[in-house]
DNA sequence: CGAGTGCCCTGACAGC
DNA sequence: TGCTGTCAGGGCACTC
């Protein structure tokens, strides 16, 4: 079991099962409404919560998820623009959003009223703010960059070999960075990046030119895999999350890196260690996960 | 354009 | 006890 650096950890950090479990309890609630009225609670206007007031009178067609984002393409009721311009409501939970018809205690960013009988009201709760909640009007995606560039589903067919190989290929950046980036593959956060680095025993720091094409074959495997075991795993080990106060087992657990910092790899019994990459914390099998060449120091300018 | 850095934000926790 | 400092991290603005 876990020792003390463990006990701490939270609730999971929403990465892509985490969004697509929450996609999924959304989608049956949430398709089909009208927005009566949308309206920020306990949060100031900006970018994170733009045109918020044009959903009033919108309705919800679907409830789609790309990447970590969760995507409501709304129909107007305005038969002039039915059809061929559709806003989407954007969501993204950022660190610590949740999606609500229960009223939250406290830190409510976000309230939406839905006709209906049941359900009415959908509260976005973002204790930390970092999350987004935020209409997104057609032809404008440039408003959110990420989602713009964003490469494939990591589960979809088009995300092959050839499609990771091609969005690394040749590029300076630790080969971690580059997957928190969303570029080469949408969805893949700190967590499952180390998850799946660790399965294929790349570095995370480990600049992405160096990676051999039987390298990248064996990491776009192992993204799949770890995302799908994740979204299998979700529907259970979230919703323990939210009901057994103070239990982190089930979560963790599945886990071979990430958290595990200070103990054996489960495959060759190397201390786990963490080391921080692009700003991140990582974690890494130094024996499994032979780090690259230090970086030659630069020579110091003369003067 | 690619790469790197700092920032946002708040609660949990360590240390004094 | 209560204060201060540190940490966590997705996405984005900014610089070079």
């Amino acid at each position: 079991m876990w020792d003390a650096p463990c006990t701490k950890e939270r609730s999971p950090i929403p990465e892509l099962p985490e969004v697509e479990t929450v996609r999924r309890e959304l989608e049956p609630w949430l398709t089909g409404r009208r927005i009566l009225s949308a309206a920020l609670v306990d949060a100031q206007p900006g970018p994170k919560y733009a045109n918020l007031k044009h959903a009033e009178g919108q309705q919800i067609v679907r409830v789609d998820r790309r990447g970590k984002f969760l995507l409501l393409p709304l129909a107007s009721p305005d038969p002039q623009r039915d059809g061929t311009e559709r806003d989407v409501l954007v969501i993204h939970l950022g660190m610590t959003g949740v999606v609500t018809h229960v009223q939250p205690a406290a830190h409510e960013r976000v309230r939406l009223t839905l006709d209906g009988r049941d359900k009415t009201t959908l509260h976005f709760q973002d204790v930390r703010r970092f999350g987004r909640f935020l209409l997104l009007e057609e032809g404008n995606p440039a408003a959110l960059p990420t989602l713009a560039a964003m490469g494939p589903e990591p589960l979809a067919d088009d995300f092959t070999t050839e499609a990771l190989w091609r969005g690394v290929r040749g590029r300076e950046a630790a080969i971690k960075t580059l997957l928190l980036s969303q570029r080469p593959v949408a969805g893949v956060g700190n967590i499952y990046a180390d998850e799946a680095l660790w399965r294929v025993g790349i570095h995370p720091r480990r600049p992405a030119r160096q990676l051999t094409k039987k390298q990248v074959a064996h990491l776009h495997g192992a993204i799949r895999d770890v995302l799908q075991a994740s979204i299998e795993a979700q529907g259970t080990t979230l919703y323990d999350y939210r009901t057994v106060n103070g239990e982190v087992g089930a979560y963790l657990e599945k886990l071979d890196a990430y958290g595990h910092e200070g103990e054996p790899c489960r495959r060759c019994g190397t201390t786990i260690e963490r080391i921080v990459v692009g700003q991140r914390s990582s974690h890494v099998c130094p024996t499994c996960q032979r780090p690259p060449r230090a970086r030659r120091k630069q020579r110091p300018t003369r003067r």
